[in-house]
DNA sequence: ATCCAACGTTGCGCTGGATCAACATTTGCG
DNA sequence: CGCAAATGTTGATCCAGCGCAACGTTGGAT
């Protein structure tokens, strides 16, 4: 643990816009910097909130479990932005799972942290706000789906904004950078993993995605959002 | 225009905790004061977010239209709680429409003030944190609703939250004191009028609630959280 | 090289709820 | 008062998508 976090890996960040950098130094020498494997579980729900995150690089995605033992994927985190932020919202407790899907860099905090960052630092407060209320956005935008739009119209949209939020352009068109399997997508959708299934396969015969294990690809993103749109 | 509002009205709300009278005052008299009636629109989605306000009394919803035209209602703001708050969250325009449900009592100040206060005042920041919470708290319980519930338990749930809210007990049982129509109910539960009529009528018939044109009465509040289970 | 677990596909039947339709009741308004 | 609009009820029908089942494919562990 002798090597030091590097300042210029997080000056870029919308949280540290502002920041001199011996702030950002400071910041930093209170972190403790992980490496998860895919499928680690970062934090869990319901345990004590002793630590706030940063996710470097990499993807986690919040979930929860139901009482049936169901899981419901209700977030994907970005690499750049804070999680398990618990005690921003008067929580003692994680309101859910954090999961590793592709290895990852995360830093951590202890939460006494958290309140020293916010009163010192001007930047932190306006910044989480605008995340909580991104989320908050993109959570009313699921609900509307889920209440108005058929299953075909959901797994579009969960496409997109996969797509949009971590795609990287090939030759034939963008893939997914990380691993995502059907059941995945149907706990972002609110359906089953063998309706998605059907559904993947009629799009790759119309040559809208293509796919592989784990693996999905967008050919046509214009066909895909005609789908997501309501039909009239 | 003449009278000034009492800061007793308001001193008791967790925002104002922790102020001195004077400073409440300070806030207060920046605020202009408006009664509106069941029906009227606060503001609408897409408008500048010129203003921000505090629901004294009433009830005020939170809704959005799709492309189809079909409502959905997303969130039921509660007296005491500020609404419209598009600044906290970096947004110029409001991200819904808001609607009052029953005469409500309501404070608005211009958007400048929020920064403001945000910067003069502590817990005017932890509070609305604190609030922003809650509500991406609710909207994940409701996601998962959606995402995993039958519409007898997404109703079950809308009932009991609405009641949870809003209730005032009565002589038979616990009263939504705000009148609801079953188009409403359908709008927060994903589901159309039809199968709320047809749940409702049955819940009448087995004795759990009791309603009338606009008006819900809970009999047997303990029934409805066993509906709202998921079955095994 | 083999095996096993995870992942993916596809057919089939069933059903929860949407949709369509008709009608009843209540309220507000000219 | 009488009428139109809003609200609520209930029956009949239909189908999107779930549950179930069987099977195929891939990759990683030993």
């Amino acid at each position: 643990m002798a090597k030091r976090l590097d300042e210029s890996l997080v000056m870029s960040l919308p949280l540290f816009a502002g920041l001199q950098r011996d702030q950002v130094r400071a910041i930093l020498d209170q972190a403790s910097p992980h490496r998860h494997d895919a499928g680690a579980t970062v934090f869990a729900e319901g345990a004590a909130a002793t630590q706030f995150f940063l996710l470097l690089d990499g993807h986690v995605r919040a979930q929860r479990v139901t009482a049936n033992g169901e899981q419901v994927i209700l977030h994907q985190i970005p690499p750049g932005e804070l999680f398990g932020i618990a005690r921003a919202m008067g929580l003692d407790r994680y309101p859910a799972t954090a999961v590793v899907v592709s290895q990852s860099i995360v830093l951590a905090w202890p939460m006494p942290c958290w309140d020293d960052f916010m009163a010192r630092f001007e930047g932190f407060a306006s910044q989480t706000f605008r995340t909580l209320g991104q989320r908050l956005h993109d959570k009313n935008d699921r609900i509307i789906e889920m209440a108005t739009q058929q299953v075909e119209q959901r797994i579009s949209n969960v496409l997109l904004r996969l797509v949009n939020q971590s795609g990287r352009k090939t030759a034939i068109g963008i893939e997914i950078d990380f691993p995502i399997t059907r059941q995945d997508i149907s706990e972002m959708s609110g359906t089953t993993l063998h309706t998605v299934s059907r559904v993947l396969s009629g799009w790759e015969r119309a040559g809208i995605v293509q796919s592989e294990r784990k693996k999905i690809t967008v050919v046509q993103p214009h066909q895909l959002v005609l789908l997501a749109q309501p039909q009239s």
